[in-house]
RNA sequence: GGCGCGUUCGUCUAGAGGCCUAGGACAUCUCCCUUUCAAGGAGAAGAUCAGGGGUUCGAAUCCCCUACGCGCUACCA
């Protein structure tokens, strides 16, 4: 057995692509690929119950969107295919079975109301709720009497009572755990599907996994997954327990503290490299301290010496923060062209050619760009009166203010230069007894609708004399 | 409850015994730039390194205890 590098991400089908699934999906891949290995995909969709057809499909999606693409997995392919566990039931029965034949697990025919009822004595008695071993001590006649009457079954791992189970962590050092605290786990479910603890390690194994990078989540249940590999002869594969996304109340992230759904980021206009680039900040550092990278850098750098133990919030408000810097490290082309499965079909993209280099600076989301820039599409915004008056003017004022500088506009010379129009509008305010910057404002409310806008004068320019005339006289009216 | 994993500015983190009167980033505030908002630049404020005991000449860094947080404790993953 060759010892490549091969690391895998495994996430169930169940419904909208998870932000953690991209967190782990990046370390993983990121120590496969600097290190010459395999990133593999692995679907596992042993609940049936919590199936969701599309899923799998986005999974792909979003990986890909995020550049984080499998070398193998399903729609992909490899050597070790299937990747989909429930076109894998085979290996899982045939497991099970030689577990059983192993004398480390057993056949438990105990039903749910059974369980349900012991673990509510339990609960009465102020004791952990565990499976009380009964069907351990069955003898062979009891197991194929019941297997012959046809009596529905689960297969169970038995825990030993004496010893420790000790895994290393490449992150957190040596853990161990006392056997007597496991419980028999129910490794194969009554509709012949494996529960994730059995699947895992067989598929691990047969895939030939060298490295388990997964969530903390799973550090409880590694020593039922070390003790599989022993019972089976197989060799342990290294382990390391990445620390939990969280939301601001420090509880594990979810879907109804924060938007967990790789989708919504999509949508809402971040970057993936973005998104790369604040993940990779979530738990991991570079050794020189920069905080702007790329994932090529990830590959490069990443080591399990410097992820974090403890789990770090997930902050919506540096996310937007970088994803702001990336849009600013975009050429004007370049943003163009990814604004584009952001705006509606029907924009007119010589405008927004030219509205883009404006508006840069001012994008933290690609999805924000059409509330943004709005005015300069179509319909000009409604005007407010309120708005159009400066904080120590009167309507009259703002309306003589807005004659004054209609006729200046009208009599520029054309081409206009910004030279010549800041000049004429300096001249304009002083002779109206106005503060330059309440003149500029009147006009900016004029032609823009709000008092927060672009740059004037290269937002007219954009217009057009025509359309700024017009809507100074609409705002005119208005004031009328 | 049991077991496990954690605990450095509001948040993300640097820090692997002396370089720490604890550094950076985001957020906040101030100033500069400036026709608004941004962006950019310069500053400020912000952490008794969870608390308490050790070890040591010396501890954020090593050990122990306590507290708190989180995770697991499903025929979910």
């Amino acid at each position: 057995m060759a010892d490549k590098v091969r690391l895998r991400i495994a996430p169930s089908p169940t419904g909208d692509p998870h932000v953690g699934t991209a967190y782990m999906a990046l370390f993983n891949r990121a120590y496969a690929h600097g290190h010459g290995g395999s990133f593999i995909l692995r679907i596992e969709d042993t609940d049936q119950t919590r199936y969701n057809e599309a899923s799998q499909r986005e999974i792909l999606a979003s990986l890909d969107w995020l550049g984080l693409t499998p070398d193998e997995g399903p729609g992909i392919g490899g050597d070790y295919a299937p990747y989909v566990q429930t076109q894998r039931r085979e290996l899982y029965t045939q497991a099970a079975n030689r577990l059983i034949e192993l004398g480390h697990g057993y056949r438990c025919f105990c039903t749910k109301e059974r369980l349900e009822e012991l673990h509510r004595e339990q609960a009465a008695r102020r004791e952990p709720p565990r499976y009380d071993r009964r069907c351990w001590s069955l003898t062979q006649v009891q197991v194929e009497e019941n297997l012959a009457q046809g009596m529905p079954y689960v297969v169970r791992m038995h825990i030993p009572e004496e010893g420790t189970t000790t895994f290393n962590d490449l992150i957190r050092g040596e853990i161990s755990f006392e056997n007597r605290v496991l419980n028999d786990p129910i490794l194969l479910k009554s509709d012949g599907l494996p529960v994730y603890h059995l699947a895992v390690v067989v598929d691990d194994h047969a895939m030939e996994v060298s490295h388990v990078v997964r969530a903390e989540e799973w550090i409880s249940s590694t020593p039922l997954h070390v003790m599989l590999y022993q019972y089976f002869g197989w060799e342990v594969p290294k382990f390391a327990h990445m620390p939990l996304l969280r939301n601001a109340d420090r509880s594990k992230i979810s879907k109804r503290k924060n938007n967990t759904s790789l989708k919504w980021y999509r949508e809402q206009g971040f970057l993936p490299e973005a998104m790369i680039n604040f993940l990779a900040l979530m738990g991991w550092s570079m050794p020189d301290g920069r905080e702007i990278f790329d994932y090529s850098d990830i590959e490069r750098e990443f080591t399990f010496e410097r992820v974090t133990t403890s789990g770090p919030v997930f902050d919506l408000v540096k996310l937007t923060n970088i994803n702001g810097k990336y849009i600013r490290q975009l050429s004007d082309e370049e943003l163009y062209e990814r604004l584009q499965p952001y705006i509606s079909p029907g924009l007119d993209r010589d405008i927004m050619r030219k509205v883009v280099p404006v508006i840069k600076d001012r994008l933290t989301r690609l999805g924000e760009f059409e509330e943004l820039t709005g005015f300069f599409f179509g319909q000009p915004p409604p005007h407010e009166a309120s708005l159009l008056v400066p904080k120590k003017g009167t309507p009259e004022t703002a309306l003589e203010a807005l004659k004054r500088t209609r006729a200046f506009l009208d009599s520029l010379p054309e081409p206009w230069t910004h030279e010549e129009w800041e000049a004429g509008m300096r001249a304009l305010a002083s002779e109206l007894g106005m503060k330059a910057g309440d003149l500029f404002m009147v006009l900016r409310v004029a032609v823009t609708g709000s008092n927060v806008s672009p740059p004037l004068y290269e937002s007219m320019e954009i217009l057009g004399k025509e359309e700024v005339l017009k809507r100074v006289d609409r705002a005119i009216a208005l004031l009328s």
